[in-house]
RNA sequence: GGCGCUAUCGUCUAGGGGUUAGGACGUGAGAUUCUCAAUCUCAAAACACGGGUUCGAUUCCCGUUAGCGCUACCA
């Protein structure tokens, strides 16, 4: 009966990564198959380290992916007074007492230990204070953070829907704090207050929030609240098998986007790390992925990001775009790169179209449009050195481009196949494999070695830039030629 | 160090008491060919180790090892 919802909650420290989207996603389909809400919180408790702008930029980069919430952002810096009445009806219950131990004091202790390789945690000395030193330490102007008091035997156990049953022993707890000696929540008693008031019903986060959950529960329990189900996500790994991070390259979406990657191919490679669709089906919409999301399928192992399958997977979506969406994303990447001429909005649209179709079935990302096929959109670009090393070592080039430049020029209607028989028939004429010619023409046209059937660049390109081009090519080759 | 979790090709994974251990990315070879990509065909590539349980374990149990996580007045 109860409708299922679940959040989102990163905190404002980084941009969104990786990991986070992916967390985001799977709480993004849980939410949808099941007809529930997906609710967006910035949990910005850490003052010091919550940057206002970086909101803006996850919440630009949660846009982009196509994760839309339903609720929020929900912000916690804007909920303080809520959280220290929850600490002060725990404080009143007896689950929580304050501790006027110094930060100082206790990682003096903590360093003491470690030193002598004692296990530590904290020795709730604060616990055994009666109400007149409290009530003297206070008047001293000593300030106190709260903790909360975990249950002296026994252990909590729940059952997670990823991992299955977990069980951790009170006695490796501590007890932990709640509220900072500023008043400051926690993120412990941030989590719980939240969720307990936006009736979360499925808490879906990182496997690095195993070990935190009987903490959470235990104040779910003090608060006599009814406790959510628990879904943990194995974590992803850089190519070394340690924790993503910055030394592993991009982690965040937002360079992900500056690569050239499209948002759904990301959300589907994203997808497979970590979860299984039924048949074991690889490319999905995010429509179809919501059909068949289910907790159930979600791995319990690490997962390493592989950016070669990211390519791949990006290639795929890139050749399956519709035209005119992929058109309207290279325009964006033509006017960043400075190449966009405005002609071709209006009138020029469809012979802009026809270069991108071409260039689409080998397109990997969309900056392939603006380095490698700079040629199509710019009559300013470089032969590239390979290229030209690798098929304009035959010294008699010049004068075949020159000649097929002439030739083409005279040829009337212009288009693939007349091009086609242009050029072969010169080839034979002069005794020459049409290979050496086509190549010769490929790096002439397009300054690559790679690109797509050179009779359809001449084509698309038009005969007047394509003469134009060769007769360049032939020239440079001339001049090169005669510098030896 | 303590506690927790995990363990199938290089990577993502399917599977599960008896299978030629399946798929995808990547890799290699071939076909095609004007380059490259795509496409098609083929190939190499894995159950971490040791004990049990069992007629039979990759699968179930225990241990070891390794990796990761937690162990903050970070989240």
């Amino acid at each position: 009966m109860n409708p299922i919802r679940v959040r989102f909650a990163p905190s404002p420290t980084g941009y969104l990564h990786v990991g986070g989207a992916r967390t985001a996603l799977y709480n993004w389909l849980f939410a949808r198959h099941h007809g529930g809400v997906f609710i967006l919180r910035i949990e910005d408790t850490d003052a010091d380290r919550s940057r206002p702008e970086l909101v803006t930029a996850i919440l630009e980069s949660m846009e982009w992916l196509g994760l839309h919430w339903d609720e929020g952002p929900y912000f916690q810096s804007r909920r303080l007074d809520r959280y220290r009445e929850i600490a002060a009806q725990l404080e009143k219950s007896g689950w929580a007492y304050p501790c006027f131990c110094s930060t100082e004091e206790l990682r003096q202790a903590r360093e003491r230990a470690a030193a002598e390789h004692r296990a530590w945690k904290y020795d709730r000395r604060c616990l055994r204070l009666s109400e007149s030193d409290r009530a003297r330490l206070r008047a001293e102007g000593r300030p106190s953070a709260l903790r909360f008091r975990v249950p002296e035997g026994g252990s909590t156990a729940f059952e997670d829907q990823v991992f299955g049953r977990i069980e951790l022993a009170h006695s490796e707890l501590e007890d932990f704090v709640l509220l900072r000696s500023d008043g400051q929540p926690t993120y412990h008693l941030g989590v719980v207050a939240d969720d307990l008031d936006m009736k979360i019903t499925h808490v879906i986060r990182g496997a690095d929030h195993l070990s935190n959950t009987p903490k959470q529960i235990l104040m779910y329990q003090a608060l006599g609240a009814e406790i959510p189900a628990f879904a943990h996500l194995p974590l992803i790994l850089g190519p070394d098998r340690q924790r993503l991070s910055k030394r592993h390259g991009a982690t965040a979406v937002g360079a992900y986007r500056e690569q050239g990657i499209l948002p759904e191919a990301l959300v589907n490679f994203l997808a497979l790390l970590g979860w299984t669709p039924p048949e074991q089906k690889e490319l999905l919409s995010l429509d179809e992925m919501t059909a068949v999301f289910s907790l159930e399928g979600v791995s319990k192992s690490n997962a390493v990001f592989d950016l070669e399958k990211l390519a791949w997977m990006n290639s795929e979506y890139l050749r399956r775009l519709p035209l005119p969406r992929l058109a309207s994303l290279v325009q964006s990447e033509l006017e960043s790169a400075g190449l966009w001429q405005t002609a071709w909005s209006v009138a020029e649209r469809e012979e802009f179209e026809k270069r991108i179709a071409l260039l689409q079935p080998r397109a990997r990302n969309l900056k392939d449009f603006t380095a490698s096929s700079r040629a199509f959109f710019s009559d300013e670009f470089e032969y590239d050195p390979g290229a030209a090393k690798k098929f304009w070592k035959d010294p008699a080039l010049a004068d075949l481009l020159q000649a097929l430049a002439t030739r083409l020029a005279e040829v009337s209607p212009f288009n693939t196949e007349s091009a086609e028989k242009c050029l072969r028939a010169l080839a034979e004429e002069k005794g020459v494999k049409a290979g050496l010619l086509i190549n010769g023409a490929r790096v002439a046209l397009t300054g690559q070695a790679v690109a797509p059937g050179i009779f359809d660049v001449m084509a698309t390109l038009g005969e007047a830039a394509t003469v134009e081009r060769l007769d360049r090519a032939a020239k440079h080759l001339a001049a090169n030629r005669g510098l030896g």
